[in-house]
DNA sequence: TTCGACTATTACCTTTACGTAAACGTATTC
DNA sequence: GAATACGTTTACGTAAAGGTAATAGTCGAA
């Protein structure tokens, strides 16, 4: 089985190990210990992925943390699947805004781009 | 010419009249005064639209700040319109790389979607 | 054996982005 | 003329997400 210590999951991440440890201070990572050391598996090392991904796009850790619950129904009765159900397609619409959102961004920055392209062409002839 | 009160702004965009005020404590908004009343125009209100398009995101104040700035090259010379043209293209990749994790985010969203309604069809055969 | 590179914990500090409360002015309406 | 609904400023509070010591244990190499 393959183990990573703090350190490696923070060079392989470009994040300090404070952060990590802050992570699990809130309780979203639960690596094993060997003494007192951590040691974080392949399973560790996707949650971090997923936080951080989640931190890219604005989430908090909590939101990270309700998203990353999501993908373990674990043995739920009818009604908390439906509950997570409703829960995803929540976010699913706030993603579908953020891709509205993000793909309007990119186009004012594309006509900031022009501007900018053009006032250079003319500063150039001067 | 069209204008609005700060309470006209914070039901439109549904946030407070403080959070409106502490945008322009920290220089992102300037309207107008009648004495010591508050008037937006419309290019307020379009500035204000897209700090919180920003905020969606994940941008910071700042953040939204700077690409805010990017959309009046002004009588810039070439040298700032070059490092701009920079910053808008930094600003692109951030971008894509959010439309890569929103696209992982969604299809692992979806695949979570489908565990669950498969663990509803068992329950419910019970 | 001592140095450097790890690891750990505890604890206070900082930044961002507002919330909240106090205390007050202005205007309309009952 | 008191209430209601706006607006204002000042100022302290707070939650989130770490940063930054200080202090100390462990381990392999020189």
């Amino acid at each position: 089985m393959i183990v990573y210590s703090i350190s490696d999951l923070s060079r392989e991440f470009n994040i300090t190990t404070r952060t990590i440890r802050h992570y699990e201070d809130i309780g979203l990572l639960f690596p094993q210990r060997q003494g007192k050391t951590r040691l974080y598996d392949s399973s560790d090392r996707s949650r971090l992925r997923l936080i951080l991904r989640g931190k890219r796009l604005g989430l908090s850790l909590e939101e990270s943390r309700e998203i990353i619950d999501m993908y373990q129904p674990g043995k739920s009765n009818v009604k908390q699947l439906k509950k997570l159900i409703d829960a995803i397609n929540s976010q699913k619409k706030k993603l579908n805004q953020k891709l509205t959102d993000i793909t309007n961004l990119m186009n004012d920055l594309k006509k900031a781009e022009v501007k900018c392209l053009e006032a250079l062409k003319l500063n150039g002839e001067n």
